[in-house]
DNA sequence: TAAATATGTTAGACTCATCTAACATATACT
DNA sequence: AGTATATGTTAGATGAGTCTAACATATTTA
């Protein structure tokens, strides 16, 4: 088999993040784009694609663009969907300002395992449908929890939360 | 003042964080039991050991055991917190075993913000009271999801969560 | 097309965190 | 007390990831 199943580090999912990220958007991936992305210089880059494509997750000739593997994409992709799921529980459900969602889940999409990634999407998926496709009744009531610091009792709900 | 403000590395997090756990269990800390805990060997916890010194988080000499300052101390807490907190969320809601939860909470902790952190906390605290003091029941709903891969409409809720 | 500019690479150094092998000190035991 | 065993440290090497300075190639443009 050509795949050789070695455990990748944090920075070269960064790495192949950031390339994928650059096709999608550019169409291509340059050296210099991948390091302003990933604030490193253009040696640092360099580094890091000799070493992805000694892992056959890239294809690099000198001097000319990148590319990425069938597995490379696979891997890239895979970060890509913690990242937004990571993001999407920070920002829509705990309510975390952007900037930070993003920060902090540009670090924990590296840290999460296949079956917790699993079961933050059923939750998210299960949050998204609601009650009735709106967002449930719970969900509204705790970012009223956060904004007061205060539950809501039965009564008060409808009459609070339609200034939300 | 003599309290430096410069940031520190998760794997100098990994040693204040055992030192804190072996001072609680065992009363004290060895260089011996923190590298059985952290799964490194001696020498490795020297050198590290030498490194928070020096940033003033332990007191150490030569020989000796190992004793967290007042900065030391606190930073071992946050980081303790930060675990606990994630942990709570992975297996009281996510409902993930203990061992991949756990495994998850040692990376994240060293991930999130302070605002995330909070978020995280209040998240769960509003679990925690739930309706009526007992888990709320969407989240035993989205337990049931979990298990089942279906929602519970209205009336079948009592039925199902019975078995619960 | 030839020079100017942008882009990419190499060489060499540095930091962090780890290891093994050899050595030093402390503790426990007879 | 003096030796055997636990425990801790030093020295020196390694690997990952980064940097700067100098160089090489490609691209743009006059």
């Amino acid at each position: 088999m050509g795949t050789s199943i070695k455990k990748i580090s944090s920075n070269m999912e960064d790495y192949l993040e950031a390339i994928a990220l650059l096709q999608k958007e550019k169409g291509i991936a340059r050296v210099s784009d991948i390091g302003r992305l990933l604030q490193v210089k253009k040696p640092s880059v360099t580094a890091a694609l000799s070493t992805l494509a000694k892992s056959n997750l890239i294809l690099h000739e000198r001097y000319r663009i990148v590319e990425l593997t069938k597995e490379g994409q696979r891997i890239a992709g895979d970060v890509q969907e913690r990242h937004d799921m990571v993001f999407k529980f920070l920002s829509g459900i705990l309510e975390i300002d952007e900037k930070t969602a993003q920060a902090d889940a540009c670090k924990i999409e590296h840290s999460i395992s296949p079956i917790t990634f699993d079961r933050l999407t059923k939750f998210i998926h299960f949050v998204e449908i609601g009650l009735n496709g709106g967002s449930p009744q719970w969900l509204k009531s705790f970012k009223h929890y956060l904004k007061t610091g205060k539950r809501l009792s039965c009564k008060m709900r409808q009459v609070a939360l339609d200034k939300n």
